[in-house]
DNA sequence: GAAGTGGTTCTACGAGGCGTAGAAAGGAGT
DNA sequence: ACTCCTTTCTACGCCTCGTAGAACCACTTC
């Protein structure tokens, strides 16, 4: 998956925490303090399009969407994470061994829910 | 973390793939396909030390070894994404969902060694 | 329908990262 | 001292990314 810069990172942060599509303005807006022009924006928009993180519609001021959630987006990078290097198994139990004891409860939990006769 | 490029990458997976630590002239011979220059071996090793992922000793011909094991780092990897992204929880979920059944297994037995009594 | 007012696309520039390596400096053996 | 390999310094070209002006396009209003 290609990678995100500074800003085009904070824009999807703003697509994401918005509640429905949203036009360039609005994302200058809500970004007024970095002061953007809004060409400024629109070239970002269009940089992570080509990157397939957004999409618009033609309405017309367009609106911009992200195209997955930002849930989806960070799980897909775990895996990628996961997939990229060697020896799975031993990355997960890394993994393990590191997440809080809150969350590994959650996690038993979710292993319950999605595979509950796998044992 | 500081993020590694196509040939960063590639050295830093030698690394880790050697069983101790390599002289620079070592991973220039065992990245032969490329052709590089010893120099330039040299030039991203200092790079990946100047970003904490290598580290060498002084003896004569120097011989670097990564600071971290493969597992390690991408486990590290999987934590940054999970921590920067919002909703722990619901990236969790995701995550979880994504996971073959083999792997969910481990998943459950690796948590089963760490918190016994979390439930 | 000509003009004005915003929205959109095109083009570009400067900074920084990265692959690449030559030139210069250092050390170890003969 | 000379030679040979290693290490460090310096540099260059390409690409990405933040940034935005300039040019172009569409809707509204007279």
């Amino acid at each position: 998956m290609a990678s995100l810069g500074d800003l085009e990172r904070t824009v999807m942060d703003r697509l994401w925490a918005a509640d429905g599509p949203v036009a360039a303005a609005g994302l200058r807006d809500a970004l007024a303090e970095r002061g953007l022009a809004l060409t400024t924006v629109h070239t970002v928009l269009s940089r992570l399009e080509a990157k397939g993180f957004v999409e618009h519609d033609d309405a017309r001021p367009r609106r911009f969407r992200p195209t997955a959630t930002r849930e989806q987006h960070a799980a897909e990078l775990m895996h990628e994470v996961l997939g990229r290097s060697g020896d799975r198994q031993a990355v997960l139990a890394r993994f393990v061994g590191g997440v809080d004891p809150e969350e590994a409860r959650l996690l038993r939990q979710l292993l319950e829910e999605t595979a509950p006769d796998a044992r």
